[in-house]
DNA sequence: GTTGTTGCAAAGAATTTGCAACATA
DNA sequence: TATGTTGCAAATTCTTTGCAACAAC
């Protein structure tokens, strides 16, 4: 038999290895985006065995095949699994929280704003940046 | 008498030295975003006698000062100088220039969206990115 | 068995820091 | 003159690469 993981990482043509499970399953727990760094410390505490190359490398595979959203966090690049559909981001700068939104508002700005300037969209972005209400207390 | 890239300098608190009013001017002159790297070494061939350091440490300033934008290209950052006025980006991938947009729409949508999630606001971003008329041609 | 993956060590690249010389106010 | 700024060299930090051992299919 084959795990949700497996069949995912097999779908986006990687094998299913076990630091690549591992770094899946680690994505899958949390809420929060993390660091390449980050996280291989988090899983070695763990008591995971994984190469910090490995997790650069997994990371950046999974981002490439669309898994991951990525951030930029303070010069560093963060990671967080993703749904498949495009959505925007209400990020908490405190505890690092992602909540993913949709945003009609913000699609058809997106296209009007580029006809009427002659830009070929190739994508966009609209995140917000705030407190969460856990942190705010 | 005082140049405005003067007054800019020291209303943000920082001397107006010969090197930051160079890369002042520099910014001014340019409709793309730059790097701390790219900057430096066209200020070099252009005979300005600045050095790296420098050049990043001005630009973190006056981004600290709000008066430039940053941007995440490739791992670097990259700075513009920016209106005062909060606004969003329509960025051209292949020339890298910047075009400042206004919206409504996305204000009104942050507001919903953070009141409603329960978050408060620090800041949002929403760039479209794509490829100019120009360099589509 | 073949081919993709891992992980170490080393390389590379962007950015920051220590500090003495220097320029601005 | 007092204090902020510069710039070099060195240190840091994040990330990538070479390559031999290894694991998935």
């Amino acid at each position: 038999m084959s795990t949700a993981s497996e069949e995912e990482l097999r779908g986006a043509g990687l094998r299913a290895t076990r630091q690549r499970l591992t770094v899946l399953e680690a994505l899958r727990d949390r809420p929060d985006a993390v660091t390449a760094q980050g996280l291989h410390q988090e899983l070695r505490q763990a008591g995971e065995p994984i190469g910090l190359t490995t997790v650069y490398r997994t990371l950046t595979s999974l981002a490439d095949a669309g898994m991951l959203d990525t951030f930029d966090r303070d010069g560093e690049q963060a990671f967080r699994l993703c749904g498949d559909a495009h959505h925007h981001h209400l990020v908490c700068e405190v505890c690092n929280v992602i909540e993913e939104i949709t945003a009609e508002e913000v699609e058809r700005w997106v296209g009007d704003v580029a006809q009427r300037r002659g830009f070929t969209v190739t994508g966009h972005r609209a995140d917000i940046f705030g407190i969460c209400a856990r942190c705010a207390t």
